[in-house]
DNA sequence: GGACACATGTAACAAGTTACATGATTAA
DNA sequence: TTAATCATGTAACTTGTTACATGTGTCC
């Protein structure tokens, strides 16, 4: 999967710019994606040489013009390609989970803290998506709907993890 | 967190060859990070070359001799440096959830196929983390355990989720 | 005879990040 | 006036992957 497939993927609805992708990428997808404007432009370049997308100029007043990309025939074909592929393994780093897994060469307030600010991002995290179930729930696929739960669920079983884990440290650093 | 952050805390506690720690990544270490040969050992020289560890050559019979390395004093407080620098995001790319997102625009058995297949992977990551919990839970500091137990807890998580949505989407497809 | 574990290393390549460059409008 | 939103794009850099190259011993 590369970032040429979610570009696909995201122009199979509506004709999009670079900007609304990235936008597009840092809410509905943010969770389980990622890519810059430095990724998502290049790509775009490369996408229309290779003709899987069209380009047209839209000239706006009060703001900058924009490029709007469509997807071409060529390009559906391209999605169904990766649709139809072997499914990739998810990649995971977590450098908070390093520190936790390397913790006892530290004070155990420093992991203390690694283990609330973890706590603090995750419940930021199942927010901002909680949020986003409920206001796009209507216009949601049903696959769409296990994906953002995957999302929802892990982080809820994080939450509790992670307030169970500075309990039990705490009351160790205690005794 | 890179990888050179990750190589001094495995030499923190007992000097090891480049092999030994690409098996280490690859057990311990597998559910929030990863590293290829094509790292280890590049970055090794890099690090030998910086005096953040030294080498030893050691000559075995039978077997290829091997380079053990060691962390310096210099390498143990690059090592503190890392625990106290602010902690980065996780990262997370799901070609799986991908897929479920832009589910709409293939047959629901591709999905569905898509989802049983994510669930045998959850559950084999699940059944080798619960093995090394308890294989490793005597020698494990108390931050290890959280850490593991993350992992474990989120792929729990997860294995509901995906059952129930396999469910629901087999259901559908019926009526 | 073949696969796997042990063991190291390089070179070519792929992918993505960060920072820079530009610049108008709008809202606080 | 300061920040945010809209909008595109490039260049340098970092990081990591894959494949190749080499070779022995052990187990099935």
């Amino acid at each position: 999967m590369t970032s040429q497939d979610v570009i696909l993927g995201l122009l199979m609805h509506h004709s999009l710019s670079g900007y609304d992708m990235k936008h597009k990428m840092e809410t509905i997808l943010s969770y389980f994606n990622n890519a810059s404007f430095g990724t998502i432009y290049p790509t775009l370049s490369k996408m229309e040489k290779e003709e899987l997308i069209t380009k047209q100029s839209v000239i706006q007043e009060g703001r900058p013009n924009k490029n709007v990309y469509s997807i071409t025939e060529k390009g559906r074909e391209q999605f169904k390609t990766y649709m139809y592929s072997p499914v990739e393994d998810n990649e995971f780093k977590s450098d908070a989970m390093t520190r936790l897994f390397f913790g006892e060469f530290v004070e155990k307030d420093v992991i203390v803290g690694v283990l609330e600010e973890y706590l603090q991002r995750t419940k930021g995290h199942m927010e901002r998506l909680s949020k986003l179930y409920v206001e796009c729930q209507p216009e949601m696929s049903h696959s769409q709907e296990i994906c953002i739960q995957i999302g929802i669920n892990n982080s809820e079983s994080q939450i509790r993890t992670l307030t169970q884990g500075i309990v039990r440290l705490k009351n160790l650093a205690e005794k």
